[in-house]
DNA sequence: TCCCAGGCTGCTT
DNA sequence: AAGCAGCATGGG
């Protein structure tokens, strides 16, 4: 039982990783980020080989967070698997080596996404820190720190009024969460299981609920569900696929997405991230 | 003031 | 099938 543990890492860039729009949960001060995974407090910081972790709860079993990081992966064989004559996926690469996917709570994820549509990161943040504090629980935090709320499980969610939805900033998504939240309550959908169907499968279940398209469906199958070829496509990576492959071309979705699966290969959401951060950073 | 943001829905052609 | 306005809200 401890409240710090220490993770040797190799190629692992966590700052990147936590502030790369994936998961919204995170606050860094100075060295050390801080967030809420399920109903636990965590900072972590990076040193050079290893990831600390320090929790405000003794933990008897550190995997949850293992799996939260993706600890296990082996990196450099999902870039292997990149087509090495990409310039421009190579050059996004080395721009960031060591930029990582999480393994999120499905749940979380889809809620958070279903709030990110025509919305910055930031404001995606702030979103999900005021459903947080409203309707999750609080969460113990060690003396000293600010306090934190767990994200609200959708039967909570299922219960709220869409004004109160609306008081956390989220706009027309509103009715869409709370929609979602009561097809989740009643078990007229089921998030659990869609580890086990087939990516296709499990896209079409995710476009079943409101406010959910493709590229929030395709979101969830990466950052959640375990599909490491899932590619979402949003304004910045169509900004990036039609400067660098498809140069004063119009390109249909479908003929889009079946040359993403078939250029980008087996790991083509870890590319999607590589291109998605690349974008960014170099924008500002 | 205008434009854009990790989009989706429903209504037009 | 494909195009497009509308949808809230905040930042640059």
């Amino acid at each position: 039982m401890n409240l710090i543990a220490e993770f040797p890492v190799e190629c692992y860039d966590l700052p990147a990783t936590l502030a790369s729009g994936q998961a919204f949960r995170w606050r860094e001060s100075q060295p050390v980020w801080t967030g809420v995974i399920s109903r636990r407090w965590v900072s972590l910081r990076q040193e050079p080989g290893c990831i600390v972790a320090q929790t405000a709860v003794a933990v008897a079993d550190w995997q949850w967070l293992r799996h939260y990081l993706q600890l296990d992966l082996d990196l450099h064989q999902v870039l292997a698997t990149f087509p090495q004559d990409d310039v421009a996926l190579q050059t996004a690469v080395r721009a960031c080596p060591g930029l990582r996917l999480l393994r999120q709570e499905p749940w979380e994820c889809l809620a958070s996404f279903i709030c990110s549509s025509t919305k910055q990161i930031v404001q995606i943040q702030q979103i999900i820190a005021l459903l947080s504090r409203r309707f999750g629980e609080p969460v113990p935090v060690p003396e000293g720190h600010e306090p934190v709320w767990s994200f609200p499980g959708y039967a909570r969610l299922a219960g709220v009024s869409e004004a109160d939805l609306r008081d956390c900033k989220l706009g027309f998504r509103a009715p869409y969460l709370r929609a979602t939240a009561q097809m989740l309550a009643t078990g007229e959908a089921d998030l659990t299981r869609l580890h086990t169907l087939s990516q296709e499968e499990a896209r079409a279940e995710l476009l079943k609920f409101p406010g959910v398209g493709g590229k929030i469906a395709d979101c969830v199958l990466l950052f959640a569900c375990g599909f490491p070829q899932a590619f979402a496509v949003d304004v910045w990576i169509m900004k990036a696929l039609r400067r660098h492959y498809f140069p004063r071309r119009v390109v249909k979705p479908e003929k889009l997405r079946r040359f993403i699966r078939t250029h980008f290969g087996p790991h083509a959401g870890y590319a999607q991230q590589y291109l998605f951060h690349y974008m960014r950073v170099k924008q500002g």
